[in-house]
DNA sequence: CAGGATCCCGCCGGATACTG
DNA sequence: CAGTATCCGGCGGGATCCTG
């Protein structure tokens, strides 16, 4: 993946001027929602710990190969946790992690703009 | 393009539940963002207007058809608005719009939800 | 100057089948 | 149950060239 960031510094979203790291870590947080079902887990997730199959029939018309790999970056950037228990036939299961948990003030936002965006927006689209 | 979230109304961001135009709302956010260049125009032109050239320059390793297709994008999602003046040659201004300068809060979350995330996971991957 | 037209490739994501 | 393996089409996006 290119990171054209690095050398982008004079990319501005604060009137001060907007430091690498702050593209770095606005970055981060665009990674997590990358990807078609992304959300649709985490949003899943935030009503409690859940199993693979749960998770599963909570998201229509995911398939098993797409969840498993969503949930693998998901594991890989920190934003969810995977617990076996080896029971019989073996039992998995899926949380957020506190970075997981603590992305809903990003959600709020988003939704706020959203919301206020669609009302001066006559949606001609779709 | 798909959109499973019309038929998917138990996502929840929020305790109470997340009613579907919460989760059309999420989506438009999500949708501004898509593509890989997004993000880079919205923030040359947060450092006010600028002509196509110029928003050229100002990113790195863009080129004019990728520019193109992400303004028109934008200019019809009602973020970024475009004039016309017929000088010789044609001069075109970009501008964000109401909509498209309020963005930054979304941002602002994103970065301190990013700067939060990147403090307590060291790192494994790049 | 401000794009459009073409060509092309990688990979995201769907479908289906199989396994410890 | 909790996933892999394999195959495959579509499209996001790069490079290059062209035009009103």
């Amino acid at each position: 993946m290119k990171k054209p960031y690095d050398t982008w510094v004079d990319f501005r979203v604060s009137p001060e001027g907007c430091p690498k790291e702050y593209m770095l870590a606005l970055n981060d947080a665009l990674n997590v929602f990358t990807g078609k079902w992304k959300l649709h887990v985490i949003g899943a997730l935030t009503t409690g710990k859940k199993r693979f199959s749960e998770i599963e029939r909570f998201i229509p018309d995911i398939n098993p190969r797409m969840l498993s790999k969503e949930l693998k970056e998901l594991e890989v950037n920190g934003i969810v946790s995977r617990t076996v228990y080896d029971t019989l036939p073996v039992t998995v299961e899926y949380e957020l992690t506190r970075s997981g948990r603590e992305i809903r003030p990003v959600f709020d936002a988003m939704i706020r703009w959203g919301l206020e965006h669609r009302k001066t927006n006559i949606k001609k689209k779709r």
